[in-house]
RNA sequence: GGCGACUUAGCCAAGUGGUAAGGCAGCGGUCUGCAAAACCGCGAUCCCGGGUUCGAUUCCCGGAGUCGCCUCCA
């Protein structure tokens, strides 16, 4: 089965490109280190996280770089504000954006590279393109002369003659008085005396460009043309035209064979964002109690990637509900499937088994099919309703539920919170001595049928995060948020 | 003003030229001392109006609404 992926060059669907030699090259867009990420962004590196995983299940090979840019005009602005270092002021962001993917179990990249570890290979960058005629310099600064990139607009779709300086309105208009046209972009920009941090230059002191720290680190890190280059809708323009304007003019080759951008999430009707002033981060979602994982599953089988996601809080209690329901399926399997013994027959004469076959390649279909998660996972709620179905007749055994549980494993390298959330769940693992002796306490009053003191003990449980189930061959417990 | 996208049940959402997955919530039932968990059952004139077609939610045109980008943005 082909892996396809929408591209956003071509608006269609096409399958991933394959290396010629060695691993897939991937590259991602990564923070600006000012501030604490929001979902919003996370949502971004979570689908990112799916797309290296799916690549990786089916064997292939991915090298996988994120840059960190940690310089620009708002970390300088801050950390000068902050009255500290650039790298003293940007640490703590970068510290917890990497605490953020880890929770939720995102794959790290190979590499992390820093914008202000690249400066001398972005000023060799801006030197090439010197010497291809594309650029200018004023004041200090050197920009890049959009007219001497003819492909320039491609990306985005965009006819460059209708773009209107502060369309957008949000940039102030005397940024480009000393451009030669709206459209340039700086490459490298003249310190202000102010700055806390700048680097010497042929062209004086300064730091470099946004645009210009990607293309470098890229080519540096991967190679001139790249597999795969991803990141949020947001920077498809200018940032990642621009990337393709400064990488090609300067190498004469393609630099990215396959784009791929991820939709917004959008709070209250406007895509999350910092001017807006709607972040809600991850750190704010577990003080009100949500699992990092179950924002994980959220995130992913909320909405297709290419999909605006309408967050509300209250979604991420229904995510939970579903993911636990998916957990409790594999505890179950994975524990009848160990208590088979040898006697257990085989797969594919369980009727489970066969189930757990077509879910497991209806999921990798959907995911093949341009990382349809949303769609993917009806296949194993169907698996899940069905395999209990199956189990509580007694109409499936070890083997079946063995099935099933690999056919969950299968869907959970993707989804990378299925199993974890399970282990949560586990009620083997260590119980407070309270928690211990209310249950059995609780056991104790059922057992003389008193069970308006049962009834109390087992609120009072809840209360610890201890949710009970009374099965025929006795009391279960289980955590609970 | 230019460009692009979206509109499917209370909510979140897949998908298809032959009358529509899944999840959450809700209601009823089985089981249970009662619950919980699990299972069973119940819900959609697919934004509106035209057109093409034997047939359109799916393709085309128009409209309405929402969102995004137009040099800070995931």
């Amino acid at each position: 089965m082909t892996f396809r992926l929408h591209n956003t060059l071509t608006r269609s669907l096409e399958p991933v490109p394959t290396p010629e030699s060695g691993p897939l090259l991937l590259y991602t867009c990564g923070p600006t280190v000012h501030g604490r990420a929001h979902i919003g962004n996370l949502r971004t590196f979570v689908a990112e996280d799916c797309l290296r995983r799916h690549l990786e299940s089916k064997g292939q090979a991915v090298r996988h770089v994120m840059n960190i840019t940690d310089v620009d005009d708002k970390i300088l602005a801050k950390a000068r504000d902050a009255g500290s270092s650039l790298a003293a002021f940007t640490a703590p962001f970068v510290e917890a954006f990497h605490g953020d993917l880890a929770r939720l179990n995102v794959r790290p990249a190979h590499a992390y590279p820093r914008a202000t570890a690249y400066i001398e290979p972005m000023i060799e960058l801006v030197r090439r393109l010197q010497g291809r005629g594309v650029t200018y310099a004023v004041d200090g600064s050197v920009y890049f002369r959009v007219d001497a990139f003819p492909a320039y607009g491609r990306l985005a779709g965009l006819d460059v003659a209708g773009l209107r300086a502060g369309g957008s309105g949000r940039v102030d208009a005397d940024e480009y008085e000393v451009k030669e046209h709206v459209r340039d972009f700086v490459l490298w920009k003249a310190a202000h005396p102010q700055d806390v941090a700048s680097w010497p230059s042929p062209y004086g002191r300064g730091r470099p460009g946004w645009h210009l720290e990607c293309s470098t680190i890229a080519m540096a890190e991967l190679a001139e043309t790249i597999d795969l280059h991803c990141g949020g809708v947001d920077l498809i323009f200018p940032h990642h035209e621009n990337e393709i304007a400064q990488s090609e003019a300067a190498t004469g080759r393609p630099f990215v064979r396959h784009w791929l951008h991820t939709e917004h999430l959008q709070v209250a009707g406007a895509k999350m964002a910092k001017s807006l002033g709607n972040l809600v981060t991850l750190s704010e979602l577990e003080a009100q109690g949500a699992d990092p994982l179950t924002v994980r599953f959220y995130l992913l089988t909320g909405a297709h990637y290419r999909k605006k996601l309408h967050f509300r809080a209250q979604d991420l209690a229904g995510a939970q509900e579903a993911l636990g329901r998916l957990a409790g399926f594999w505890r179950r399997c994975a524990a009848i499937a160990q208590a088979g013994g040898p006697a257990q027959g085989q797969a594919a004469d369980d009727p489970l088994g066969g189930l757990a076959a077509t879910a497991r390649q209806r999921f990798e279909q959907a995911l093949d099919d341009d990382l349809d998660v949303p769609g993917g996972i009806a296949a194993a709620f169907d698996l899940v309703r069905d395999g209990n179905r199956l189990l509580d007749r007694g109409e499936a055994g070890p083997a079946g539920a063995a099935a099933a549980a690999a056919a969950l494993a299968a869907v959970d390298d993707i989804l990378a919170c299925i199993r974890p959330t399970a282990d949560q769940q586990l009620d083997d693992g260590p119980l407070t001595p309270t928690a211990r002796e209310l249950i059995d306490r609780r056991e104790a009053a059922r057992r003389r049928g008193d069970y308006a003191a049962a009834d109390r003990l087992r609120v009072e449980l809840r209360a610890l995060g201890i949710a009970l189930e009374d099965q025929p061959q006795g009391t279960r417990w289980r955590r609970v948020g």
